[in-house]
DNA sequence: GACAGAAACGAACGGTCGTGCTTTTCTCGG
DNA sequence: CCGAGAAAAGCACGACCGTTCGTTTCTGTC
């Protein structure tokens, strides 16, 4: 019981190193059999289908994000410098980790228009983070931090905004300027949403 | 030679379409062909090789971001109501057009991590059009428009920002008010880029 | 309407894909 | 240290992949 438990995970974790570089359709039983030193056979009687892990692929990112992004943010004091905790980790998160950035990155624009199990698990992420991501906003209204009638949707419309561009600006164009204009922009944002003085 | 460049055309066009729903990786001679009501080897014989194909498909959507974004753009007058029609026909471009949404944002996040020439053609495309927007923003400033001190690939940074929210905000969360946001998000930007007062 | 060249086709190739089986090897509690 | 059950391997399958090649059909010109 143990030993499976422990390859199935090396097998995820592996999946989601190969996942981000070629993306989650990329990805094929074959090089991940020979990546993690196992059998085709071997390796697939892990899985229901290719479909069910790519499903369990994301569903182990999602709780490595809320391990590691939103638990530690939420550990911080409330208000601003919770959401700045939160914008910290996330662009840390995108950084290290897998090789290729974010997977979820990757896989809403390869799926974003393909129905299926892997849609719907992705879409479960995305709102369970937007939701996180403007709870947190939230306290830092109720804390004074932020202006009363803040739009919170929009303020993670434009948040979610930042992390993007710094994705595509880092990955694609790879400059090493992306971080310093993420955080200029945070801080705009961050600025904007205060209350008026 | 009239009728191989129509056919070609044809092609490009259907790929680019299934392209952006699937991705270039996921695109197929086989599936292009029956598409298209050609045989795979008539179909293959218009191009050197698939990933060649992958090249095509993006140099023609290129041409026509030019033609459809940036020259109706330059048409109007300098300065803030220029970059007001730039973003306007981007978001255009991004919402109509290709029935799985804008084909450079699914490309740029499948290769921003595989070398070779897809990447190569990307990488240029996204230099060339971050290039026209930042000279664009640079004539309002000189128009008096724009704050004389703007760091323009500040400026262009936030702004695809912008555009990469909208997409996914309107693509994977189909959010309806996915657009609204975007024109906020526009608003606010532009807001923080004209002179103190 | 014959003819040359372009365009499309049909069939086949070696390979890899995801996925079933059966069999072998490992793991670990008694 | 042995035996039961879990884990991995081996092998095979049908389907589809990108690509090649020889043949057939179309197109436009004199």
């Amino acid at each position: 019981m143990t030993k499976g438990t422990e390859t199935r995970a090396a097998i995820l974790d592996e999946a989601a190193a190969i996942a981000s570089q070629v993306g989650l359709g990329g990805l094929t039983i074959g090089t991940l059999a020979t990546r993690t030193g196992l059998s085709k056979s071997g390796l697939f009687a892990h899985f229901a289908s290719k479909e069910a892990l790519q499903v369990d692929v994301l569903v182990r990112a999602r709780d490595q994000f809320v391990d590691r992004v939103l638990r530690p943010a939420i550990a911080t004091p409330r208000g601003e410098p919770r959401v700045r905790a939160l914008f910290e980790h996330w662009l840390a998160w995108q950084q290290s980790g897998l090789p290729g950035g974010c997977i979820f990155i990757d896989a809403v624009s390869e799926f974003d228009d393909q129905d299926g199990p892997v849609r719907d698990e992705l879409l479960r992420s995305e709102r369970d983070k937007a939701e996180s991501v403007m709870t947190i906003a939230a306290t830092a209204v109720a804390e004074g931090h932020f202006a009363e009638g803040l739009d919170l949707e929009q303020f993670v419309f434009e948040l979610e905004g930042i992390m993007l561009t710094h994705h595509h600006s880092s990955r694609m164009l790879r400059d090493p300027r992306a971080t310093t204009r993420a955080h200029t922009a945070f801080d705009r944002l961050v600025e904007s949403a205060r209350p008026s003085h």
